[in-house]
DNA sequence: ATGGTAGCGTAGCTA
């Protein structure tokens, strides 16, 4: 099974660019993030006629949004609100192998790394500690899970240009960086994309617009990321983070898309 | 330290 996760940066904006990956690489689900539309408005007809006929749909108009779309049925489809917004950063489903995948978008958190000055940096910590207690509370680690999406962290040292310089930029904070860790260690969630590059190799998802030429600055970090569980780990087979896919056009969404190889 | 670009929707918020 093939699966790949995206945040798309408006997906009526960019539809053509989701065909186009459709037509590389095949997937059998699509996850989206940053999808900017309520889900009446959402583009469903282009990607059924490709054979994309299964959804679950969490939109809303102009910001945020998740959407899985998949070759194979869905089943026990499902949101959740977090940290009490029902601000559509969640999404989830169980595959026919009885996979259950979870699609979010966790919240970008502004720009001052300060919960006690920044509301949307304390968002994004709470959000996090809310998933924390949130997996084990209602999951089992032998449970097939996969979750999916833009984390808006980046954890290790070489998922950022400069492990030194982004110590104070939200996305790489000890703070951050300390809760998604102790969200992975919630269930024992497997780092996908780290399973396929050494810790020490730079990867990253996301190249921002305001570069002037992102090839040659190479100022990246990995943003997006895909996990399984501990019962998923072994059938991994294979992991491609699609950097082509900054460069895109017409108009790149600023991440590009991670897939993933199971055998299940 | 600052400003740089992009999307939505048409001002200003969000990233």
């Amino acid at each position: 099974m093939r699966l790949v996760t995206w945040n798309i940066n408006s997906v009526r904006l960019r539809e053509a660019l989701v065909l186009r990956l459709i037509d590389e690489i095949a997937p059998d689900v699509i996850c989206l993030q940053e999808t900017k539309v309520a889900d009446a408005q959402f583009p469903v007809a282009a990607f059924a006629e490709r054979g994309y006929t299964h959804t679950a749909i969490r939109g809303m108009k102009s910001y945020n949004g998740v959407a899985i779309l998949s070759r194979l049925p869905l089943t026990g489809i499902g949101t959740r609100d977090w940290v009490g917004k029902a601000d559509c950063r969640h999404v989830y489903a169980t595959l026919p192998n009885g996979v259950e995948l979870h699609n979010f978008y966790i919240p970008s958190g502004g720009d001052v790394p300060d919960p006690a000055t920044n509301p949307k940096f304390d968002h994004k910590l709470r959000f996090v500690d809310e998933m924390t207690e949130w997996w084990p509370k209602t999951r089992s680690a032998d449970h097939p899970m996969v979750a999916v999406g833009d984390f808006n962290i980046a954890p290790l040292e070489h998922d950022v240009w400069s492990h030194k310089q982004l110590l104070d930029v939200v996305s790489h904070t000890p703070i951050e960086v300390e809760k998604l860790t102790a969200m992975q260690a919630s269930l024992g969630w497997v780092d996908v994309a780290r399973t396929f590059v050494p810790a020490d190799e730079k990867l990253y998802s996301w190249w921002s617009y305001r570069a002037r030429d992102w090839r040659v600055s190479d100022r990246g970090r990995r943003l997006d990321h895909i996990w399984v569980t501990p019962a998923l780990a072994g059938g991994l087979s294979g992991h491609v983070t699609l950097r082509d896919a900054r460069g895109w056009g017409p108009k790149p969404s600023d991440h590009v898309p991670v897939i993933v190889d199971l055998a299940a």
